[in-house]
RNA sequence: GGGCGGUUAGCUCAGUUGGUUAGAGCGCCUGCCUUACAAGCAGGAAGUCCGGGGUUCGAGUCCCUGACCGCCCACCA
């Protein structure tokens, strides 16, 4: 036996242990895969003359980027099995793939991290200094990042890791700057103090998006605020108002009541003492406080509540900030100066009640955001930050989206329920907070001068102010919010902005210029794989910075790029959540994640991922069941076993000179008219199958794909078609070598064509096995890029009929040696009552019947002899020949039983034909298909009656 | 406060445009170490398709309504 350099297996072909076991083989070809650069794309030829590589599709997936201090959990696992299927799968049907891999570099999370350690070695970022700190993480970084990457490595990802990214490379860097100064350049980025969710703990601003809000059972202080007389002296009057953040009065700079509410008519005009801050506040008229909550008075705090800010803005009142970046009260609080906002809270509670202000507190359930990352009870503050105009980006994404007046879409987004949630957000979008006050991410490339105070924003680093040439500018201290350049990947990858302009040439600042091709060749990219917990987060903000920027690149003809070509997907198939057995999410504090790794290592990577795959219906989170798993593990055991018994034929035929022509693999199995019936019928079940998975993928359902393979390949090659063709691998001397072999070279087709329609779910022991079938010696360096089986165009319904045949006699005739207690190994005559024109297709596969049903001799009759037990279907009446004590009560309680359920047909058939209206409106074939199952049932109905009839007394 | 999804066998889930006896895996019961596989083979039991109403010749499937579970969005202090 030769082997082939190093892409043979680990295990010596034809020679496999008993039971599969997976860690034996897997990091093998995990570290075969990626050594070899198997899933390479290379980028294309620029020719656009080259016809061959034109007419070959592209099928390309961006990996969502993992944060680079992520480790792989189920969901990653999940996502990660969907995408390679579907990759593996359009590569086996030839068409050019590409797949993606990235890390983010996850500003909030990263810096969090290495803040921690830092502090543990006793020292903060503040000492070290941006420079340094920033240098930490990068080092950090190189260290330690990434992790998730060789996680995927080892369960066999097919990415193209030559093409790995991380957000802030260098080339992606280009493009986020060359982003944000384009969009400052066409009004759409501005600056400016606006209310925005602040995180104390991260000290950052933090988009809407990343405030995660919890129902929290707080309360409603109701405060009395003093009324003034013109002349500033309380009146001995109160107004009442009520509040779930008592501590933010001291920045009140109003109380609003609605116009119309009469219980305050006589207030309008007037002003407010403000209690504990001694202040004076007007009363304002808002048509937006609602009269019916709370006292119908609200106090106005500017600085510290959107709404409040709005309202500021109307009656333009002025805005006091009370609380730092760390939201303890600060030099505007008065004598609450320094205290934590809860500290604050209580005081002014207290101080409130004891000078009898304190008009009530009720319970009040109510939802608090927090921060996405920390949990961090999030205070809305008046700060200064950038944002991006969105409106004009987001009127583009719903265009990518929605359906245009022939009803196609820029964008197909999958399950298509996503579409009217993706819509609706985007209908309703706010203004994007892009800086965040940290040290770890993308610059914000933006100058201020302490002279003109104007800014200056530039590609390349300004040396003196744009506006008044003062060269004591500095640099904007803030970063870009991660997704800022995560939404621009699907661009940045493929080399924007530097393939702007001819391929060669320098830009306006003197960078070098990259090849269009990659562009050309994958965007947009065919599909988003991710979840729903991003499709706001990424996906929206890829669609939006995707359909803006990408039209700077005209298309390979040179036209302008319509906005179907400037999407950065096609489709969006948006996964289900992976939750434990129990329908939890899974969470560290719960203790109840499932670690894929663990997992695979227990059960191997295939299982796990066709565990996955059959679970993966859309609409429904998967319960991650371990016991699945279990399942499809001795699934696995069992193609290994296929494959045991199919060596050790082959080697066997070796024996006595009988090959099988490799050229008979590797395209889909044919068989010869005369060929026995289990080869003619497990050809056709393979198209049959093939069929099946083929349409299965093309609308992402991986679980009737996997649920189809493992029928057919238990269910059908395993449990059948093995058996029989037990039956024609004689070896014996004096054998028909002729069919021997033709039997041979069928089982190794259909087996070999079996793995490769198996191999984009179970990547590994496909890979093995079928580096043995070949003996060492494949077509290709991997199954991986060999053909996916596709259906022929005609299948041999004639050869599933008469199987379907003789399946059923089979059945028959092991249920009633079952119910006479015929022992195993018994071989029993059986009696067949059959019509005369299907007789020849059980007397010509007898040797079928007798061999799976374990039958001495079928003897065809037309009248089953009195006395024996018969089981009868549409096409026969069975019965097994065998001395038996017949359990009589057992008897009458089937045939009972049976007579019940044809009952229950025949009263369903009639009732329905009886209808009127019935024979008349409904489709004839739907008649006809009544009528004949009625007939059916009556007969098999009254042969159960007879045969209850003739049971002897018992 | 809006919107969405789910409810089918003991468990986890399929069930295409309504159409003839509602399926699978696991689990359960019975018998088998039958020469690839006990991680196996063979046979079997098991379902008011959440409740109620409606449309239809015909409803698990479509419409209305109620219950329960889950998710998303939302500025009522």
């Amino acid at each position: 036996m030769q082997l082939i350099g190093d892409a043979h297996s680990t295990l010596m072909p034809h020679e496999l242990p008993k039971a599969y076991d997976p860690t034996a083989i897997e990091d093998h070809w995990a570290e075969y895969w990626v050594r070899e650069n198997l899933f390479a794309q290379a980028t294309p030829s620029a020719a656009p003359q080259d016809q061959s590589q034109d007419s070959q599709s592209s099928f390309t997936i961006l990996l969502p980027p993992p944060n680079v201090t992520g480790n792989l959990h189920m969901g990653h696992m999940f996502e990660h099995a969907e995408s390679d299927i579907l990759i593996r799968w359009h590569r086996m049907r030839g068409d050019r793939v590409l797949w993606v891999p990235g890390t983010d570099h996850a500003g909030i999370a990263t810096q969090m991290l290495v803040e921690r350690q830092i502090v543990s070695e006793g020292t903060t970022r503040q000492k070290m200094g941006r420079a340094a700190f920033v240098e930490r993480v990068w080092e950090w970084r190189r260290h330690y990042g990434g992790a998730i990457l060789g996680q995927m490595k080892r369960l066999g990802a097919s990415v193209d890791w030559q093409r790995e990214y991380f957000t802030m490379d260098e080339r992606l860097s280009v493009a986020v700057r060359e982003a944000f100064v384009r969009l400052y350049e066409q009004g759409l980025i501005y600056r400016g103090a606006y209310i925005v969710n602040w995180c104390p703990r991260c000290q950052t601003a933090i988009s809407d998006l990343e405030v995660v809000y919890d129902e929290h059972k707080g309360h409603l202080w109701e405060i009395r605020y003093p009324v003034h007389g013109e002349d500033g002296r309380e009146t001995g009057e109160y107004l009442t108002i009520a509040t779930t953040r008592p501590e933010t009065m001291l920045g009140d700079v109003a109380v609003a009541i609605h116009p119309e509410d009469e219980r305050y008519l006589h207030l309008h005009g007037k002003k407010l003492g403000l209690p504990l801050m001694d202040r004076e506040i007007p009363i304002v008229l808002d048509e937006w406080v609602s009269r019916d909550f709370g006292t119908g008075a609200v106090k106005v705090t500017p600085a510290h509540d959107p709404n409040d800010f709005a309202l500021g803005e109307r009656h333009h009142l002025p805005s006091i900030n009370v609380m730092d970046d760390s939201a303890h009260i600060n030099e505007n609080g008065g004598a609450y100066t320094g205290l934590d906002r809860y500290a604050a809270r209580k005081k002014i509670v207290e101080d409130l009640e004891a000078l009898g202000l304190l008009a009530g507190i009720k319970d009040h359930v109510h939802n608090v955001g927090h921060c996405d990352r920390c949990k961090t009870v999030v205070e809305p503050r008046l700060s200064t930050q950038w944002f991006v105009k969105i409106q004009p980006l987001a009127d583009k994404a719903i265009a990518a989206v929605k359906p245009d007046v022939q009803g196609n879409k820029a964008i197909r987004i999958v399950p298509e329920q996503y579409e009217k949630v993706y819509l609706e957000w985007m209908g309703n979008i706010h203004d994007w907070c892009i800086s965040r006050q940290l040290w770890w991410g993308h610059r914000i490339p933006a100058w201020h001068c302490p002279v003109c105070h104007k800014i200056t924003v530039a590609k390349a680093d300004p040396t003196a102010c744009a506006h008044c040439g003062s060269d004591k500018i500095s640099q904007e201290t803030d970063v870009l919010d991660t997704w800022f350049s995560s939404g621009l990947l699907p661009v940045s990858v493929f080399g924007w902005p530097r393939i702007l302009g001819a391929p060669g040439l320098a830009s306006e600042t003197g960078e070098k210029m990259e090849s269009r091709a990659d562009f050309d060749a994958f965007y947009p990219t065919s599909l988003l794989v991710t979840g729903f917990d991003i499709l706001f987060f990424w996906v929206a903000r890829m669609i939006m910075l995707g359909c803006w920027f990408s039209t700077d690149v005209p298309m390979p003809d040179g036209s302008p790029r319509p906005l179907s070509e400037s999407v950065p997907f096609r489709e969006v198939y948006i996964h289900a959540l992976v939750r434990d057995a129990n329908r939890e999410k899974m969470s560290k504090t719960k203790g109840n994640v499932v670690d894929p790794i663990e997992i695979v290592k227990q059960y191997g990577t295939d299982a796990v991922r066709f565990t996955l795959a059959s679970m993966a219906s859309p609409g429904t989170d998967i319960a991650f069941n371990i016991a699945r798993t279990e399942g499809y593990r001795a699934f696995a055991n069992k193609i290994w076993n296929a494959a045991r018994f199919l060596f050790m034929n082959v080697d066997r035929a070796a024996e006595i000179g009988i090959r099988v022509d490799p050229a008979a693999l590797g395209g889909m199995p044919a068989a010869a008219a005369n060929a026995p019936l289990e080869a003619r019928w497990i050809v056709a079940e393979l198209h049959a199958v093939a069929a099946k998975v083929n349409a299965a993928l093309e609308n992402f359902r991986f679980d009737d794909a996997a649920n189809a393979i493992y029928q057919f390949f238990w269910g059908s090659f395993c449990d059948w078609y093995l058996e029989i063709v037990k039956l024609r691998l004689d070896f014996a001397e004096g054998a028909d070598k002729e069919q021997t072999k033709a039997a041979l070279t069928t089982l190794v087709a259909v087996f070999e064509a079996s793995l490769r329609l198996l191999s984009p779910v179970m990547p590994f022991i496909s890979e093995e096995l079928w580096h043995a079938v070949y003996d060492g010696n494949p077509p290709a360096k991997s199954i991986a890029l060999a053909s996916y089986p596709q259906a022929g165009a005609a299948i041999d319904q004639a050869a599933l009929d008469t199987m379907a045949l003789v399946q059923s006699l089979i059945v028959e005739v092991r249920a009633l040696r079952k119910e006479m207690g015929a022992e195993e190994k018994a071989q029993v005559p059986i009696e067949v009552r059959i019509d005369l024109h299907r007789m020849a297709d059980i007397e010509a596969n007898k040797g079928i019947v007798e061999r799976l049903g374990r039958v001495s001799e079928v003897r065809f009759v037309e009248q089953i002899a009195a006395g024996l037990s018969k089981h009868s279907t549409a096409n026969f009446d069975v019965a097994v020949v065998y001395e038996r004590t017949i359990d009589v009560a057992a008897e009458r309680e089937r045939l009972t039983k049976d007579i019940a359920k044809y009952e229950k047909i025949i009263a369903n058939g009639e009732g329905q034909l009886n209808k009127p209206g019935f024979t008349a409106k409904a489709p004839p074939h739907i008649v006809e298909g009544l009528k004949k199952q009625l007939d059916e049932a009556t007969r098999l109905r009254d042969k159960a009656r007879g045969d209850l009839d003739a049971l002897p007394p018992g």
